[in-house]
Parts: structure tokens; C-alpha cells; sequence
DNA sequence: AGTTTGTATTGAACGCGTTCAAACACTTCT
DNA sequence: AGAAGTGTTTGAACGCGTTCAATACAAACT
């Protein structure tokens, strides 16, 4: 039977989260997280392959919790710009409990081949769903872009805001203002240049942006 | 006398870059590293602190090593872009041995609170020593831009460089050509909008750029 | 009822980066 | 020459993430 399995698994992943939380990732140690569960040291391999996999769950539980807040966003906004923001301070607000911790992750983030960096295919299916989220920001506020664009735009969205929330994380400042001043700044200007995107004499520039973009994201 | 402890010294940092280059930062262990040596196993951290400061060190040499060849760059090349674009293909071409070992590292890069990071504080020399190669790239060249952004350019020319090495680091293509494919047509994009940024009907677009530039680099 | 089979759990052991008291080597002073 | 001091070097030891043979447990079969 399953059951008892499962239960063992989350007393685990509790213990490591909640360490995580408070004393950062590297500080809590595998023998710590492993007597704060109540089991052996090594235990915590039977259940998950390593410690930073641990974090692949935490990435996974986080995407779950915040589908039905993206869906209160959704049904909450009419306008693109409005909606863009709504979406990423939810993010925001969501692993604000979690800020340091993320920081102390995200050593990791920016290579693309280690597992728990959300440019892996480990965390595609994660990535995939929030390309939705950005496709269904496009198509339920009515945005209309050029036929090159549309396809990149939801990847492209979902770029931008991992740049934002990279800021935010490492943001100094007094409760986090600077990124709050960033994230409205920018998503206007997104709003702006989607607008123009589709003026006539701007289609050379376009082009040239979308033979960028098609080279980074293919 | 400092003699002979700057030849050890040296000796370890051969050992560690050699094997590094070799295996990867994570698989060359410091034991490997002192063998290659001929010393004890604890003496690397009378010279080094830790095992990352070795590659701080690394890259003090390698930027080093860069002054000359950077000034060869200056001096043959009249035109901005193309000057640019030969400032990046000179800094890909010296670390193109070490792109492996790179990208191991590259785990750490963004991570600002890490001491080997490009963006932490104890890079900043190597970092200054960067943003005066873009203002004499600026300066040599005769590209005029308006007030406001000039004296963020050079922070900005640095981060555009940092974007298209770290994609360099992680590019799977054949003999990397997508990265040299991206940074000529990226560049030749910065050279219009620089050549564009001092255009009347540009300039709320401009300040809008800087606001949000100053919000992240100050 | 015992026996087998498969899963769940233990804790000692491994190699790693790092620390540190002790030993060594080399000047400098008496 | 010896003592004292200072700068190098050693290697055992520590705590870490991780592995794994051994064990406990629970259900299924005879």
C-alpha cells in the first residue's frame, strides 16, 4: 500500500521545506531534515534522489498552489497590462515567504542543464503551464499581434517576468519597492510596444526582433 | 621572502585551472588538485580561502590576459559595431577552452551575493576595468547619444555582453554559430537604436528606457 | 503455522570541501 | 651557536551529501 509511503514522503518534504525556509538551503543539512521528520538519516533518498530534488517538488507544489490564484487573476482582469502585472505579483506574493530561500538557490538557476533550474526539462511541464497562463493573457484581453509574433509572445511574456522575479529576488531595497517601481514600469512599456508592434513602419524592426527571439528560444 | 610562496602559490593555481579545464569545476576535488601539486592537501587553503576563490582568481588572470588583446581590438577597428562586435568574439575566443569549466560555474553567475559572481562585489575591479573598454568603445568611435543615457551605456553595453556570453556558455549548436549569428545581428540592432535613441519623436521613449535602466543598475 | 517476497527503514561508511593544531624551515636577534 | 620569532607545510579530523548492505515489517502464498 501506497499510504503509508506517501505520508512518510510529505513528513519529509515538510521538515525540508520548512528548513529551507528558515535556515536557507545549504544550511539545512540532510541529517537535520531527516530528525526534524522523525527517521534515519538516509531515508530521505528512498524518497527523493537527492536534496536539490527536493526543490523540484517544492517548484512543483508552488505550481500547483498558484493555478487557482492565476485563475482568480485571469477572471479579476479585463486589460492586458493590468493582467500582466496582476500575474507576476501574484507570483511575487506567493514565494515572498520563500525570497531568501529561492536566493540561495538560484546560484543554480541560470544553467540550463542542472535540474532544478527552470530552464531544464525537468521543470518543462511546470514552464509549459505557465506558457498557457501568458497565451490565455493574450487571447482573453484581446491582444492582437502580428501572426511572427504570436507564437513567440507567451515565451517571450514568460521571460520577462522570470527576469522580473530574478530582480525581485535579489532586491535590497525597502520592502521590495524598487521591484514593485520595476514591474509596473516595464509591463507598461510590454503593453506599449505590443500596441506598436503592428504599425506598418515598424515591421523591419519586428522582423528583426523576431529573428532574435527565434534564435534564442528554438 | 615572497618568493617561494608566490611559486607555490602559482603551482596550486596551474594544478586547480589545469584540472578544472579538464574535468569540470565540480569533479576536480582539492586532494586531485594538491597531488597535481606536490603538496599536502590543506595547503591550497593558505593561499586560496576556498576552493571558488580560486576561480576569482581565474579570472583575474584572464582578464588580465585580456588588456592586450582588447587594445589590439580598439585600434582595428574605426566603427562601433563592428568594434563591439569584435570586443565579444575576442572574449569568447580566450575563454573557448574553458567554456566547459564555464559552464559548471555558470551555476553561481547569477547569484549577486556570491563571491564569484560577475555581478558581486569582489569582481568590481574586473567589472570597472569592463565598463572603460565600452566608454573608450563609445568615446573612439564618435557615437554621440543623448545625456541621460550616456553614462548609464556603458553598464547597459556590459550587461548586453554578459547576456550573449552566458547564452555562448550554454550553446549546443555546431562550433556555436547560433551565438555568432545572434551577437552579429544583436549588434548590428544596438548600433540603430543608438543611432535612433537621439531622434526628436524617440525621446519619451528613451526616458522611459532610462528610468527603468537607472531603477536596475543603481 | 511457517515461509517467501517485496517494500520501507536503518545507520555505518565513503569521498568531498574545509579546518586546525602541530611540525618544519628560514630569518633575526643575543 | 642558540633562542625566538615568523612564515610555510603537513595530515588527521570534522561535518557535509550520498550510498548501500543489512534489517525490520507487512502482505501473500503453502
Amino acid at each position: 500500500m501506497p499510504v503509508k509511503s506517501e505520508a512518510t514522503r510529505q513528513k519529509i518534504l515538510e521538515s525540508a521545506l520548512g528548513l529551507f525556509r528558515e535556515k536557507g538551503f545549504a544550511a539545512a543539512t540532510m541529517r537535520e531534515i531527516a530528525t526534524r521528520a522523525g527517521i534515519a538519516s538516509g531515508l530521505a533518498y528512498y524518497y527523493f534522489p537527492s536534496k536539490e530534488d527536493m526543490v523540484a517538488a517544492f517548484y512543483e507544489q508552488a505550481n500547483a498552489d498558484l493555478q487557482p490564484l492565476l485563475e482568480q487573476v485571469h477572471a479579476g482582469h479585463e486589460q492586458f497590462e493590468a493582467r500582466l502585472r496582476a500575474m507576476v505579483e501574484t507570483k511575487m506574493a506567493y514565494f515572498a515567504p520563500h525570497r531568501n530561500f529561492l536566493g540561495a538557490l538560484m546560484g543554480v538557476a541560470a544553467d540550463p542543464s542542472h535540474r532544478s533550474s527552470p530552464f531544464a526539462a525537468e521543470t518543462a511541464v511546470i514552464r509549459e503551464m505557465d506558457f498557457k497562463h501568458f497565451n490565455r493573457l493574450l487571447k482573453e484581453t484581446g491582444t492582437k499581434v502580428a501572426a511572427d509574433l504570436e507564437t513567440l509572445l507567451p515565451r517571450l511574456l514568460w521571460f520577462y517576468q522570470m527576469g522580473i522575479i530574478l530582480f525581485w529576488i535579489y532586491d535590497h531595497s525597502e520592502r521590495q519597492t524598487k521591484s514593485n517601481t520595476l514591474l509596473a514600469k516595464s509591463a507598461h512599456i510590454v503593453a506599449l510596444l505590443l500596441k506598436a508592434s503592428g504599425l506598418p513602419f515598424l515591421r523591419p524592426a519586428r522582423k528583426a526582433v523576431v529573428e532574435i527571439a527565434e534564435l534564442i528560444l528554438n
